[in-house]
RNA sequence: GCGGGUGUAGCUCAGUUGGUUAGAGCACCGGAUUGUGGAUCCGGGGGUCGGGGGUUCAAGUCCCCUCAUCCGCCCCA
């Protein structure tokens, strides 16, 4: 049987112990900055994402994965975390109960489309969120936190892009202003770019075609229209970013592909990765989304960084977070008659937190040294013999390739 | 969702104009070695040839569909 959802399981994504490690420090580093997990279901009612993302969002015009539960009601597996977050934040009473709420959370998310190298029917996202501040530098510490996490394990060649797409005061104009602008070309743009015009104006800043390059660059940006308050935030969140060091560049073109984003917009792409998958982390300020949800006005900003592409980005850059790792000891056996002597020392060891191998079939005394060895063991214990009939095993060192003869509860000293 | 490349052992791959029982290297297991090291030598287990259908006396090989994977789009992390 074939995995329904691939997760891109070959080399070098698959990499057990780099994954635990990226995990692990990612926790850490939010902690640190007074972030909470929070677990939120896979599956939501459909609905959710509809009301969210965007109904002529691409997530949610054709990328979901959407099927009935017993009682005829539309469920969606998760495409992205933030509605998740906001609709638990909004049914446990959480937006009520004070200021500062910011929570962390690392979940796979699912999207219906071709799979390619860094993008996955299933991918895992490293994301969070800070509830109920307005102020420019919860927008500046959510950019520097994950700017600063892929420094941290040790990532170059960063760049992030910063741009606001303004508020729902001031973007109607704005992109009024664009149609107008992109109507009287519109016979010279890409067949794309055409149906962006329809469906999702601003997109047409980001494409790629070549042939819409010129049109492009003489287009009205948003950051040249925005209202007194966009403008002031903006300033505002560049201050802020200077202040903790994080190099940005302005982006004025940089649309994200959900509808709920106000304000803030920022992506952080890895140079050393190529085209699209060059964006391994992304996010922005999304104050309307738990109102849209019939929650009370509540302003919220975050980002979402795909496990995947860091490892990859990781991977271009030859850094290992985590060598694969070996048993601390092994437990042989002489002969068959000390297998089950053998198996409750190696778990008496294990139970002393030391990680300790055991060969559960009968194999000869020489394959099981071997096997220690192969596997990178340091310590062999003994079992068996005229040591162990005198009530003691053999240590030995493979390192050193020094051994002596101990009882067994010497060893778990010797052993850490 | 669109266009193209590739699917043979756990991994990397070979397999002739269609022809008998599908191979190699690495890995794994066993023996040489009834109590001491990753080597070496010898031996062994492993395959719905991605799946389904078709053409044919005969299909890993040809045709169709499908799934996966890789690359490029749309779009995204």
């Amino acid at each position: 049987m074939d995995d329904v959802l691939p997760v891109g399981f070959s080399s070098p994504v698959y990499d057990s112990a780099s994954w635990v490690e990226l995990r692990r420090r990612y926790a850490e580093w939010v902690e640190a900055h007074g972030y909470r997990y929070i677990e939120t279901p896979v599956v939501e009612y459909t609905e959710l994402f509809r009301r969210t993302a965007g109904e002529t969002s691409d997530i949610v015009s054709k990328e979901m994965y959407t099927f009935e539960d017993a009682g005829g009601r539309s469920l969606s597996l998760r495409p992205e975390g933030s509605a998740s977050v906001c609709r638990a934040v909004l049914e446990h009473g959480l937006a009520a109960s004070g200021t500062g709420l910011k929570f962390y959370y690392v979940a796979p998310m699912f999207r219906a489309e071709r799979p390619q190298r860094g993008r996955y029917r299933q991918h895992t996202q490293l994301g969070l969120e800070i509830f109920k501040e307005t102020d420019p530098t919860a927008d500046a510490e959510v950019i520097a936190v994950l700017h600063g996490f892929f420094r941290r394990i040790g990532l170059d060649q960063l760049t992030v892009h910063i741009n606001s797409v303004g508020s729902p005061a001031c973007r109607p104009a704005y992109r009024e202003t664009l149609l107008a602008y992109l109507r009287t070309h519109a016979d010279r743009l890409s067949e794309d770019s055409q149906r962006r015009l329809e469906t999702n104006p601003m997109r047409v800043l980001d494409s790629k075609d070549p042939r819409d390059a010129d049109i492009v660059a003489g287009a009205p940006v948003m950051i040249d229209h925005l209202d007194d308050e966009c403008r002031a935030h903006f300033d505002g969140l560049q201050a802020a970013l200077r202040a903790v060091g994080v190099p940005f560049t302005i982006n004025p073109r940089l649309v994200r592909g959900l509808d709920y984003y106000a304000k803030t917009a920022f992506e952080v792409t890895c140079e050393s990765l190529d085209g699209a998958i060059k964006v391994i982390g992304g996010g922005g300020r999304y104050d309307g989304l738990i109102e849209q949800l019939g929650g009370p006005a509540t302003p919220a900003v975050g980002f979402g960084s795909g496990i995947e592409r860091v490892l990859l980005a990781l991977e271009s850059q030859g850094i290992r977070l985590a060598e694969p790792r070996a048993p601390r000891a092994a437990v042989l056996y002489l002969d068959d008659s000390a297998r089950t002597d053998a198996f409750a020392l190696a778990m008496r060891l294990r139970a002393a937190g030391i990680e300790t191998d055991y060969s559960y079939k009968p194999r000869g005394f020489s394959k099981q040294l071997q096997a220690a060895a192969k596997a990178g063991v340091r310590f062999a214990i003994l079992v068996g013999g005229d040591e162990w009939a005198r009530g003691e095993v053999v240590l030995k060192d493979l390192r050193e390739r020094t051994q002596d003869a101990l009882h067994p509860d010497a060893l778990i000293p010797r052993l850490t």
